[in-house]
DNA sequence: AAAACGGGGCA
DNA sequence: TGCCCAGTTTT
């Protein structure tokens, strides 16, 4: 691509000393105080970021103290059961991220020491090109420049690149040499850590908020007047709908539950009410007769709208592979997904 | 009810 | 590269 006179991002590399400058002042004045970041670890730094790899901070508050309370360290971890592992996450949702950086503690546990370069960890489970970055520059300075869903805002507006992309990650891999170039090496845990904190503070999203940012002067949008809300353009991702009929099947004071093999794509070894075709009964089963869902319930996953049905059903006979009765006062005990679990709730609330 | 937010794994 | 993961919060 051939250079133009007014190209914003080759004006921005021109700007970088007073970029890093200016970003890391804002930044330690400004950091919110968050509980991986007092009395900062390796270990505290990992389990924070795998919990932040698709939730917001404010959801994994919560989750964050209870896990460092009951796994403080790798060694604890690595040593813990699987069982325990999944219900300190239950309700953080994508619990592969649970069961990766379980895998992660037993990977790293016969190691002498853990590797301090990004490419190192990327061959580690669960880590990928932001998580090694943020991990080893936080942790050890490495020269790592992380590229997550806030940078990719930023550096979008700050350079008013109008590109339509087809995806977020394709996002990410273009920005990811300007973030390079960028990064400030005396400093990169911070500089990666600041960069995120504009943008999940006064960069954001719909309404961001630039009469307080601190780069405000050095931004191709403010300079040009154009609207950063516009900035990067994402194509709209494609929705499918799905329904599901899923049965409640309560009897003799126990819960008939639907157990996904370890090895499963999605929610493995967690318990979820079972759907008609895990009890081996064809959807139509249930949609053609006259009987009303006890329950339906709307929810927006990935990249699907799923109309949930939840019908009073009778156990077949024999039990089918996966599924399992618990008893109901048992039921705290074991892991379900976060809507499952609610609607567990809500039915034997409904039905005493 | 719909949109926003959001990294890694895997074929 | 393209698809999947089976969630919460905000608007």
């Amino acid at each position: 691509m051939p250079d133009r006179p007014d190209n914003p991002q080759a004006a921005l590399i021109a700007a970088a000393a007073p970029f890093r400058a200016a970003l890391l002042d804002w930044y330690r004045r400004h950091a919110r105080v968050l509980p991986w970041r007092n009395a900062p670890s390796l270990y505290k730094t990992v389990v924070s970021e795998f919990m932040l790899q698709q939730t917001q901070v404010k959801t994994v508050l919560p989750y964050f103290a209870r896990w460092i309370a009951a796994l403080p360290d790798f060694a604890a971890l690595a040593a813990a059961p699987e069982a325990q592992v999944l219900k300190l996450w239950e309700g953080l949702g994508y619990y592969s991220r649970a069961r990766n950086l379980h895998k992660l503690a037993r990977a790293l546990a016969p190691l002498p020491e853990p590797p301090r370069r990004p490419e190192e960890w990327l061959s580690l489970p669960g880590i990928g090109p932001y998580t090694a970055a943020a991990i080893t520059s936080i942790n050890f300075g490495a020269h790592a420049a992380v590229v997550d869903g806030n940078v990719v805002r930023i550096l979008a507006r700050l350079s008013a690149d109008g590109t339509p992309y087809r995806d977020s990650s394709t996002a990410a891999k273009t920005f990811a040499p300007l973030a390079s170039a960028l990064l400030n090496t005396a400093a990169p845990g911070d500089h990666n850590q600041a960069m995120m904190e504009l943008g999940a503070t006064l960069c954001l999203r719909r309404k961001p908020l630039c009469l307080t940012c601190p780069v405000r002067t050095l931004c191709a949008c403010h300079s040009r007047g154009l609207e950063p809300e516009n900035y990067p353009r994402l194509a709209p991702r494609q929705i499918e709908k799905l329904t599901v009929a899923r049965a409640w099947c309560v009897k003799n004071g126990k819960l008939l539950l639907h157990r996904t093999p370890a090895k499963s794509r999605r929610l493995a070894h967690l318990y979820e009410l079972p759907s008609a075709e895990q009890l081996g009964t064809r959807a139509g089963d249930f949609f053609g007769t006259t009987a009303k869902p006890l329950l339906t319930k709307k929810r927006g996953i990935t990249r699907y709208q799923i109309t949930e049905n939840i019908f009073a059903a009778e156990a077949p006979e024999p039990l089918p592979a996966d599924l399992e009765w618990i008893a109901l006062d048992e039921l705290e005990a074991i892991t379900l997904s976060g809507p499952h679990r609610r609607w567990v709730r809500e039915l034997l609330r409904a039905t005493p």
